[in-house]
DNA sequence: CGTTTAATTGAAAGCAGTCAAACTATGTGG
DNA sequence: CCACATAGTTTGACTGCTTTCAATTAAACG
């Protein structure tokens, strides 16, 4: 996790060319950004609510998460980041962050002066598009989350994130669809879902003993996807990958 | 509702430009833009999920709503749009829609060629940047909507909507805060927040009971804007207003 | 190794859902 | 303008999923 990516942007290149064509000067350009990596300890800030930022961070290495909290400190987390997203391309428009954005377990980011980015996507229209294409993705994956967490029970709840987090993970090349280090915990999975971490449990529990998983630590093994994609209601339509195999 | 807006795309040019600075060749490109006005019967679609779209709509007259469904039937409400709201700028840049948009009640909305609509927006890079803007917003929007479902109980979560409701429309210039009629069914309102029909019903009553607000069939009328703030966990900082009164 | 953090499990309480019926408003056609 | 039909609201009784509280076990970390 630590270890300096060898070619730290190509994994940002691949999640925005996913998208949008992008030709090599558009990605001479995203490669060629310059910054400071940073090592997050867990759970440390990236953005902070109401604040203004004068880089942009990219994920690395590691994980992240957004969260909202309510009046009384309940926290909702809204999306999960995974290696080769951009963090805060948003408050390039937007001068202060409305939500939170902190580092699951830990992490490595590259923060880029935003003026830099500003000029990238100034010179390179096709990569301004990739960006809000990314944009428009994350706002896709926000509504499924949505409907997920206000109309679906536990039990699918848990099963689709599960599979949300399988498929991008398998479509940005960081491991297979069959198997994978869950890297939160239940209470960030409960807060994910908007479930306890309790209930998180016996959901997870039910779901093995049913056979549609197993588990070693954190260690998630898909032991029949379909089961689980029935299960979860999944479809991976709302991620707009580009194309192949579609997973359910 | 079915008078023609005398000018029908102030409240988009309204609505865009509240966040950005828009020139007055921006502003007389926006409200140059023509195309035909179609007036919608209740639960019309705009938008179907997985259809491409020759057309951006935008809202002249009335209300609608994106959805998203389950497998099972069960519908999530995932965002309410109001008079001069872009219905799918979205599919501007993503070819294939990703959820539902339906008029809410009678709507009438304004259909303007995609090709129309691109053209405006490289020519005027201003308009360009308020749409990402707007984006930017409803995806904060989207945010607070996953907090409210997932982390707030039934009273805070109708309280929430109704709060959100009346500051948008007022931001719009559609009416004063203290008082609306309310352009949804309680089914509608329970999809919307993740709660069925009779558990709104019953939350509404005690809402009214305990002098929070006052009903007189749909119109809502805030007796105690701050009690219902306080009751909502409402703040307006994630509808990024231009600014003058904060409203909690 | 001891200490802290996370995962598990049980029992009990509660919020919201379900089912069903009555009531009200709205709209339509005669 | 009334009568009927339809859609929406309201209310009650009951069920149940999820939470809460609490205690135990397992794992992670210095």
């Amino acid at each position: 996790m630590s270890e300096p990516a060898a070619l730290p942007l190509d994994l940002l290149a691949r999640r925005l060319g996913a998208h949008a064509q992008l030709d090599a000067d558009d990605l001479g350009g995203l490669c060629g950004l310059r910054g400071t990596v940073r090592t997050l300890r867990a759970a440390a800030y990236i953005l902070r609510e109401g604040e203004p930022q004068r880089h942009c961070a990219i994920l690395l290495a590691g994980f992240a998460f957004r969260q909202k909290l309510t009046g009384d400190g309940a926290r909702q987390i809204v999306a999960l980041h995974i290696p080769g997203d951009p963090l805060d391309f948003q408050t390039l428009y937007l001068d202060r962050a409305d939500h939170n954005v902190q580092a699951l377990g830990r992490a490595e980011v590259l923060l880029v002066p935003r003026t830099d980015v500003q000029a990238l996507l100034e010179s390179r229209p096709a990569v301004a598009r990739a960006v809000v294409m990314n944009l428009l993705i994350e706002a896709s994956m926000a509504r499924e989350w949505l409907l997920n967490t206000g109309r679906r029970g536990a039990r699918a709840r848990v099963a689709h994130l599960l599979c949300e987090f399988a498929v991008r993970m398998d479509a940005q090349g960081l491991g297979g669809p069959d198997s994978y280090e869950l890297p939160m915990t239940q209470e960030e999975l409960g807060d994910a879902l908007g479930l306890t971490a309790v209930h998180v449990n016996r959901t997870l529990k039910r779901l093995e003993v049913d056979g549609a998983l197993r588990r070693r630590g954190r260690r998630i093994v898909f032991t029949d996807w379909h089961a689980m994609a029935r299960i979860g209601d999944f479809s991976d339509r709302y991620l707009h990958l580009p194309d192949r195999k579609a997973a359910t």
